[in-house]
DNA sequence: CCAAAAGTGTTTCACTTACACCCATGA
DNA sequence: TCATGGGTGTAAGTGAAACACTTTTGG
């Protein structure tokens, strides 16, 4: 027989921030409650960890399981776990924060499950549990992350404008950024390579598009740099 | 009868790093396991969480009853939750870093377990679980943080020179910074309080006493600052 | 030809860095 | 008087911030 430790043992979930970016809004999947406590309202996507997953596996079978979304970047983000914040029983969350790229997502999430939907961050409803704690605690990391990590590009597609890029640092920021001091920061930075194609299909001068450079991006997000603009 | 959660729940603990400041070492807290498993082990203190106190609570608890210690500083620093780590049972835990005044509280620990000691972290053995992992992810942490929050000040007694500030950032940077930059810097802060005391009982010339302002310090902590020296 | 966004340089100012000598004190 | 650490200023370089006009393209 199997020893266990011999202690009262509280429940044990995940709960993620997903983060996308949609023409210039910061939006944030949520997903409306089928069951008590809390029963219709919505709430982050998260559910109880199983004993063979760890916690970060957990965090991504509940993403595909209740939303079918796959995520371009996860982490922890904080565990909450103050005695009332669920109503019914002892539960402790480990939060997680994800970005996905929606121009690649929105379809399937949105017909996939019902009840999930992508909400503007400035106006989500008010959440279930302590899930709009959770999500404050996520914008904020999101907030300081983007000025010493390129996290941000997992928020494009693959090929984008330095416009776009710039108004997804002030969509996230959440503040407009000088466009002359953006370009030579970014270029700077030697992370992105330019392409030969342009823009199509824009009543104005097309612009140039780039891509990043995976090696560079990969040796800058873990040494960090510094983006105060 | 109280409702509960049908979801196989797994044990919950939290283990603590607590640095503090020694004669230019900077050191870890460590407790040695008496029973098994890693029975003779020196390991983190810490210890199950209790369904009636919240993390945070269950931290400062298991440091009074394992070492005796009141901490300066504490803050949650990572969830740890892979399936292995605790060879008998499904174990998650809660990390957390702490700072303490070395200078307050050195007697009291060391009497009051016999199986707590203090450990330069440099050398310190190779401890229980993925504990390791934790300590190295707790320096990380602290070498971040130290550059853009005054948690440093939290290691030091109430009065002292700025030698032994400079000596504090220099161990926990772990380089050697230049006095004059590092004085003109900090001193520009406006966030010490020169006092009309100096230094006793040293052979030389005695040194000019600080003390920190609580308000600015206050201040500093939540909005932050950039030192980089 | 007009609307709309793309693209491009320079100046100013603040901050970081590097660096060496005299001073005060107790032994 | 000597050993020990305390205390102090300046110059050069780097990076951030502010700022406006010309170019290209499609409609």
């Amino acid at each position: 027989m199997p020893f266990t430790y011999e202690y009262p043992r509280p429940c044990l979930t995940v709960d993620v921030v997903v983060f996308g970016i949609d023409e210039g809004d910061l939006k944030v999947l949520l997903i409306q409650r089928g069951q008590a406590p809390f029963e219709g309202r919505w709430a982050l996507p998260g559910g109880f960890v199983r004993l063979d997953e760890s916690l970060d596996q957990g965090a991504e079978r509940e993403l595909r399981e209740e939303a079918g979304v796959k995520v371009a970047y996860l982490e922890q983000l904080y565990t909450f776990g103050t005695v009332d914040r669920d109503p019914r029983d002892r539960v402790v969350t480990v939060a997680y924060f994800a970005l996905v790229n929606l121009s690649e997502h929105r379809p399937q999430a949105a017909s996939d499950a019902r009840n999930a939907a992508w909400f503007a961050v400035a106006d989500a409803p008010t959440l279930a549990f302590d899930h709009d704690k959770i999500l404050e605690a996520a914008l904020a990391r999101l907030q300081a992350k983007v000025r010493y990590q390129p996290v941000g590009f997992e928020l494009l597609p693959e090929k984008f404008t330095l416009t776009q890029l710039q108004k997804l640092y002030e969509t996230i920021l959440e503040r407009p950024l000088d466009k002359r001091n953006f370009r030579k920061k970014i270029l700077k930075m030697d992370l992105l390579k330019e392409l030969d194609e342009i823009e199509k299909d824009v009543a104005h001068r097309a612009a140039r598009l780039y891509r990043f450079d995976p090696k560079r991006y990969e040796r800058l997000t873990r040494k960090g740099f510094n983006f105060e603009l």
